[in-house]
DNA sequence: TTCTAAAATTGAGTCAATTCCGATTTTGTG
DNA sequence: CACAAAATCGGAATTGACTCAATTTTAGAA
């Protein structure tokens, strides 16, 4: 059960994210028909409702691939942070936001973030969590390397922190998608800004 | 051009806002039909889509009446802030918390939390913005309140610390209700845990 | 009171997501 | 190769938000 049915399967998920990927893009969320993505992926309507179930769910796998990858990159600044706690936090921020419209436009993450408030039980509603508390995670992280460099103060209740950082972060992050005029550098000097009152607090 | 038109007029916003709310609350924003709606108010469909642009809009004037509440009952605090930072902060933010769910269940703020950032430009979702940073400027004045009553450290970034305790506290917030199960004694616990770092940082 | 233009209401029709399902095709296996 | 299971196809049916041309109601002038 594992040789080419399961090929063709993964080809055919390929193709209908490609597809979406494409059409989201060029027409939007809403101007995206299911009979277009269907066409454009070369299979039926009913085998789309086959592989997802519903069109967000085909939003959110665009999406889960988008912040696989920054949590891969951020990886990379959690193992070597740089030297003091405000830069360490701004180059991972950093990296989380300017990856954020690599692949996907603001409106695609708009619709994103409503589906997975909307149906937070959907498959995407959870995988959308599930991602939130895997960037909590890498922040928390980047804080325990600090305090165990001796960059960060030992006595900071490092997972509240890491929380309230992230918290912020996407606050921000969603106020800068619903504006389409907003520019990342601006996001980011509001944030840094914002965690310098925390980086007073917490540098050793 | 101010007599019965417009004693009609309000009556009948009045109406759809009364069978609006009670079948949201029974069957759900998605379980209650603009139909249903509309036959509960004693209007047509069509009336309907005269007064709110989309079901959302409806949704969206019994946020908004809700929010004031909360707006309003949050200048006794303002006015009249416990004596330190702490409790300030946690009576200021535990009013807007306590309130959420009096008129609106999990489900309904779900939805228009989701309707605002899916549709930012929209009637609701430009008023949902402003009450966002209406709540935001309330939390500003607390801190300045504080800090012109020499409880909290006067060379502390007051705007920003104050879209940051929001941020945090509002992304909390949606994930509460994103969980049907989640307690509101808990929520306050775990933001006061939060708080506690940024308190330790500004108290005077 | 009567008449007219502006304002508001109406409800049948449109559109797109989603569901359904029988017919057909493709794949794994003995 | 043949058969059963699994998937796909495609198109019809459903559903519910939203639109719009026709109709009704109101304000205010004569």
């Amino acid at each position: 059960m594992s040789g080419l049915r399961a090929r063709q399967k993964a080809d055919r998920h390929r193709r209908i994210i490609e597809a979406a990927a494409e059409l989201f893009r060029d027409a939007g969320y809403e101007g995206a028909k299911i009979e277009t993505i269907a066409a454009q992926a070369e299979v039926s309507v009913g085998t789309i409702y086959n592989y997802y179930q519903n069109k967000g769910d085909i939003l959110g796998a665009i999406v889960s691939m988008e912040v696989n990858e920054v949590l891969n990159a951020g990886r990379g600044v959690v193992a070597n942070p740089p030297a003091n706690v405000g830069d360490a936090l701004d180059t991972l921020l950093g990296i989380y936001i300017e990856h954020s419209l690599h692949y996907l436009s603001k409106e695609m993450w708009r619709q994103a973030m409503a589906i997975s408030t909307q149906l937070p039980d959907s498959p995407f509603g959870q995988a959308y969590s599930a991602l939130d508390r895997a960037l909590i995670e890498q922040i928390r992280a980047l804080i325990a390397r600090l305090q165990a460099l001796g960059l960060a103060r030992r006595d900071i209740d490092g997972p509240a922190l890491g929380e309230l950082i992230f918290n912020n972060m996407n606050m921000m992050f969603i106020e800068f998608v619903k504006r389409e005029e907003a520019r990342i550098a601006e996001l980011r000097a509001a944030i840094r800004r914002q965690n310098r009152i925390l980086v007073a607090a917490i540098a050793a």
